[in-house]
DNA sequence: TCTGGGGTCCTAGGACCC
DNA sequence: TCTGGGGTCCTAGGACCC
């Protein structure tokens, strides 16, 4: 492969910043933002939490007793999603090779623009002054050879960071790299990695790579190929790259439950909440995953049905649904339900064939409308809430 | 006041078809 | 007599990322 460059920018505390530049209240202070009510976990912090002790993935209480004027605020997905939407456009400026990774991560290969803006370090400067006027954000932006390397660079400033690994620096940069500071390497691998005495990347890339490929079959090569820095996947933009390739919802319950007809009421929200979602993407899929975990938070289990025929209309996904929990039986309470819809075909847009589908699809995108507008579930099919159907149909 | 929710990719094993 | 073997689709489960 032809020598690139690649640069991964990362937003600073997304969710924690756009809040704080939405309510000015907010800024220069200590937040958290959580995933809504009932039993649920900082999902980001602001900076100035974080210097207390706040972490991701703490329960309220956790962040309350490590920063007692924390400030909780419930997230609005809507808002990141729109804001990253708009930020990648920023992107696009630079490059047409823009890879979302998440909703706060791209990467850009700007191999082809340097030419134009003289640097990647000019380009560099030149977003994060724009994401910072328009949106008040900071970012740490990495540039190196590959999407690998430009990660791992970006990790290493932050807040508001701009690092650069040269070919040159690679292997004096990689020989006392955690193994874990590599994106892919997780707790697991880290820990299988380091009964073999391997501790840095260094280490893992002068590894025997047979030995590797015995302990880890054919993720060996590749293993041994991130320990020295060689990363040839390629910047794929999200248009290539043919979407979204599944659809979820999960959701842990305020309390646990047990009663059939609450948790069918609840299968069926879930439902609501994919199939306005797939019908919003313009997708519909052909397996239906349900997953639930039970009230001692470690015991669950997921199952999953393949259709003859794509669906998106939450009936649909819901009546899948339930039949597929329909031929378990419940073991505990249920602590958490979710549901997705994989397998998935990208639509055009196009009427069905039917009088009695059309209908059915007009009402559906009615309903979708007025959801969007009011919040999720102000209307839904009457007929399917349990209670009100007749006994003995479901 | 225990412990979220959105995803992606990979593997193993079975069914089925040619 | 022997009992092949590739391809594809499916389910289940695990690891990893943010």
């Amino acid at each position: 492969m032809t020598d690139r460059t690649v640069m991964h920018i990362d937003m600073n505390a997304f969710f924690a910043s756009v809040e704080q530049q939405a309510n000015p209240e907010l800024r220069g202070k200590p937040i958290a933002v959580v995933g809504g009510h009932g039993r649920t976990v900082i999902t980001t912090s602001s900076y100035e939490a974080r210097a207390k002790g706040v972490k991701t993935g703490m329960a309220i209480w956790e962040g309350k007793r490590a920063c007692p004027d924390l400030i909780f605020v419930v997230g609005h997905n809507k808002k990141y999603t729109h804001t990253s939407a708009k930020i990648n456009g920023i992107f696009r400026d630079y490059t047409p090779e823009v890879e979302a990774f998440s909703i706060d991560e791209s990467w850009l290969d700007i191999t082809h623009s340097l030419s134009i803006f003289s640097s990647a370090e000019n380009i560099a400067h030149l977003i994060k002054a724009r994401i910072r006027r328009q949106f008040g954000i900071t970012c740490s932006i990495g540039i190196a050879p590959n999407k690998l390397l430009a990660k791992l660079a970006s990790d290493m400033q932050k807040p508001d960071g701009l690092t650069i690994i040269v070919p040159e620096n690679v292997s004096r940069i990689l020989e006392r790299m955690p193994i874990k500071a590599l994106c892919g390497i997780g707790k697991k691998m880290e820990r299988h990695l380091n009964m073999m005495s391997i501790y840095t990347c260094g280490e893992l890339g002068r590894c025997d790579e047979a030995r590797l490929t015995r302990k880890f079959g054919i993720i060996g090569k590749r293993l041994k190929d991130m320990g020295q820095g060689i990363d040839n996947s390629p910047v794929i933009p999200f248009a290539d790259e043919g979407g979204v390739k599944s659809v979820g919802h999960s959701s842990t319950l305020e309390r646990d439950i047990d009663d059939p007809a609450e948790i069918q009421r609840f299968l069926l929200q879930l439902s609501e909440m994919v199939g306005s979602r797939a019908r919003r993407y313009n997708v519909s899929g052909k397996t239906i995953h349900l997953y639930v975990r039970y009230a001692d938070f470690f015991s669950s289990w997921g199952k999953q049905t393949t259709l003859k025929n794509y669906i998106n209309l939450s009936d649909d996904i819901y009546r899948t649904a339930l039949g597929i929990l329909n031929t378990v039986e419940l073991e505990q309470p249920v602590r958490l339900l979710g549901i997705s819809l994989s397998n998935l075909k990208h639509q055009a847009e196009q009427l069905p064939l039917f009088e009695d589908e059309r209908k059915k699809l007009f009402a559906t995108q009615a309903m979708d409308t007025i959801n969007d507008r009011f919040g999720k579930m102000s209307v839904t099919f009457g007929s399917l809430i349990p209670g009100k159907e007749k006994q003995g149909h479901m």
